[in-house]
DNA sequence: ATGCCTCCCCGAGGGAGA
């Protein structure tokens, strides 16, 4: 089974890219992020054509997640748990069921610039709330994923210029820690797992000639529960996508998983 | 670089992104 994600930067601006993705890349399931677009306003038909099924958590302007399947979506929920007063479309989860069942559960991490400030007090609360989130997981011991823009650069290795990105609310310590704290939960991050020095940017600017440059980082992520870990076989990122015509910032990451 | 693009809102130019 192939899982993606992809934060795509508003649906209305890259449905053609989309769609062309789709065809060629051809995932099981598709996680997107950043649709920018409330729940009535998102293009169901020409994803439904494409066989999927469709489940979105959107919101006016900002923000906003989606669940792409070709298998059902069971058991949707939106909203990360721990927050009432939260407002902000960024996570949804859901149940395919292959040979066996697999929670998705998509997420657009907040950035959290400036920091410090109540942005990057946002983002660290928001990142407790995942990890106690991805406890109550665990303990119901059924295979599940965490993936999405996580708006962290875990490591100095995951930039072309770790020095540009100190003061950063995605590399200050306190992000990495919180990414570790749950990482260290017993999570495999799936590209460093298969892929232990290889480059895997995931976003370049739009500013400053950063994809010329390849001045990339790498933020999008997949996190995978025990169970799922040791069935991973692959993990790629979609890199020619940002040469494309009219891209998003980011690009698709990949998973393979034995079913 | 106190933001050099691109998105959104809409129908000007500001907020947000990372």
């Amino acid at each position: 089974m192939k899982i993606a994600s992809f934060n795509i930067n508003g649906i209305k601006a890259r449905l053609p890219l989309l769609l062309e993705w789709l065809r060629e890349a051809a995932p099981d399931v598709a996680i997107l992020q950043e649709i920018k677009s409330v729940d009535a306003n998102f293009p169901r038909e020409p994803l439904e054509e494409l066989g999927y099924n469709v489940a979105t958590h959107g919101q006016k302007s900002f923000n906003g997640v989606a669940l792409l399947s070709k298998l059902p979506l069971e058991d949707v929920t939106r909203g990360l748990p721990g927050d009432e007063a939260d407002e902000q479309a960024r996570y949804i989860e859901a149940t395919v069921v292959g040979t066996r069942a697999l929670r998705i559960c998509g997420l657009y991490l907040p950035n959290g610039n400036p920091a410090p400030g109540p942005k990057f007090a946002y983002k660290l609360a928001w990142m407790e709330r995942l990890r106690t989130r991805a406890k109550a997981l665990l303990s119901q011991e059924e295979p599940f994923l965490m993936a999405g823009d996580f708006n962290i650069i875990p490591q100095a290795e995951d930039a072309a210029r770790p020095e540009a990105w100190r003061k950063d609310a995605l590399f200050l310590p306190e992000s990495r820690e919180a990414w570790r704290r749950l990482v260290h939960l017993g999570l495999t991050d799936a590209f460093r797992a298969l892929h232990p020095t290889r480059e895997g940017y995931t976003f370049w600017d739009f500013q400053r000639g950063a994809w010329n440059r390849n001045d990339g980082i790498r933020i999008d992520h997949f996190l995978l529960s025990p169970q799922l870990a040791d069935r991973l076989t692959e993990c790629g990122v979609d890199k020619e996508m940002r040469g494309r015509e009219r891209p998003s910032d980011h690009v698709p990451i990949w998973i393979n998983i034995d079913s």
